[in-house]
DNA sequence: CCTATTTATTGTCAGTGTTACAATATAATG
DNA sequence: CATTATATTGTAACACTGACAATAAATAGG
């Protein structure tokens, strides 16, 4: 079999690579910025948590590969959740049995399911990314990096997309969205303020239904919002948001 | 040899895949915004353009074999040209001939070597961008969307980086500068605001042997600049510009 | 030597966006 | 009905942007 760039060379005289998609899932609760992890039952890093993952199939686009393994360890179909590349790890010894090169995902997510449309239990729990962050938890393989480089993405993605949005459900009120911002980016956003960019963005419209649900709280109720022209197929086409993330 | 997430799982009962990394190499000549690529010889894709790259090696770390590929085509060193991780493109149809994952990567330098460290010719050449954009240029593979998504993140990246000083040599003049964006954005920039951007930048600072070159040209002979703390390693932390690209 | 020419650099000013903060509105709770 | 909590609107100082004018410094050509 010809090589795709070098004539005379041979790549399977060597010992063959495994590609893997591993995917960081970002979801919001109680309070606080939580990313999707597994606890690793076997040896290396026994008990240590890991991203959801496993081998792109031979035949597999790996974009699939990632959509299909975050719902084989998640339960969430693609529809649920905002799904992009992130990067991709290939350091030689970064599993130390074999030679395994990683194409990192991020994803956001409004609600993990319980259970899996199958029936059985979700093996993957919550883990608190300021958790992560301090290095209170050891993560398998070289996914503290991984894990690390999502955030960064995801947090300067939120400065320019209304990918915020996927964090709640369709309908959503503004200050919930407010709240998103200030637990992705560890900062207080000034109500007001936050108001205006989002209504000057053009990304989202008022449901018609605004009468519909009141909210549980005390205070005045808030009207529901939805991210304009929803569900492009895979949402990659958010329109520019301004809300700018304070210098300190 | 056991699977690094899912335990029974055997990769080796699978065909194996090959891994190589691309590089988009972009340089300034003409006055127009270029790309390297090399005429391939063999088929598939016989007698079009190919971006530089080839197989990682068995040990090889991804940045370093695609630091070595384009050492290897294009006789550039670490130190001569910014190279950055871009994304990674796994179709499984994307080679003809086998699955081949491509971890594809984008390059910023000033000149092209005639020759290689080891004496002989250099094989690729340059193809300016826009006959790329606009269709007039075939490229094998899917490297004309990796070309197309590089020259996006190079764009990108020029607005909020000093990345843009490395088409130029270590001691440059602002006017130059002002030009690479111009022919980077395909826009008109105003001398005067991109002047002001560029001191409050903080990114630059001048030369000390300021009154050493005097330029050909007519009118009045500009001061030498350069990049602060250049050469950290790998010219990643460059400060933040404030250069903004215009809206139409 | 003088003038025209070219590019660099500084200055100006209106328009616009941002930030911080105050004020008002609306509904639930006790 | 007062209190409370949140949503929403208003405002004024301030910073930044964009278009353009003015000045500075050199060269080329007569």
């Amino acid at each position: 079999m010809p090589n795709p760039h070098v004539p005379g060379y041979d790549p399977t005289a060597f010992p063959p690579f495994a590609v893997t998609a591993d995917v960081v899932l970002f979801t919001i609760e109680d309070g606080a910025l939580q990313a999707v992890l597994i606890r690793r039952g076997g040896e290396p890093f026994r008990g240590a948590w890991a991203l959801p993952g496993g081998f792109v199939l031979p035949d597999e686009d790996l974009d699939k590969a990632a959509a299909r393994e975050l719902a084989e360890e998640t339960g969430l179909t693609e529809a649920d959740c905002h799904l992009q590349q992130l990067s991709t790890y290939g350091d030689p010894r970064r599993d130390p049995r074999m030679r395994v090169v990683t194409v990192a995902y991020w994803a956001v997510c409004a609600e993990l399911p319980e259970t899996r449309p199958g029936g059985d239990a979700i093996a993957a729990e919550l883990v608190r990314t300021d958790r992560i962050e301090k290095g209170e938890v050891v993560l398998a393989f070289d996914h503290d990096r991984i894990l690390r480089d999502a955030l960064e993405r995801l947090r300067a993605i939120l400065e320019t997309t209304a990918l915020g949005a996927r964090f709640l459900a369709p309908a959503f009120r503004i200050g919930a969205l407010r709240r998103v911002y200030e637990l992705v980016w560890s900062t207080r956003l000034d109500p007001g303020n936050f108001q205006r960019g989002f209504r000057l963005s053009g990304a989202f419209e008022r449901c018609p239904n605004q009468n519909g649900a009141a909210h549980k709280g005390r205070g005045r109720p808030a009207a529901l919002w939805r991210v304009r022209e929803p569900a492009n197929s895979s949402g990659t086409a958010l329109r520019r948001l301004v809300i700018r993330r304070p210098k300190k």
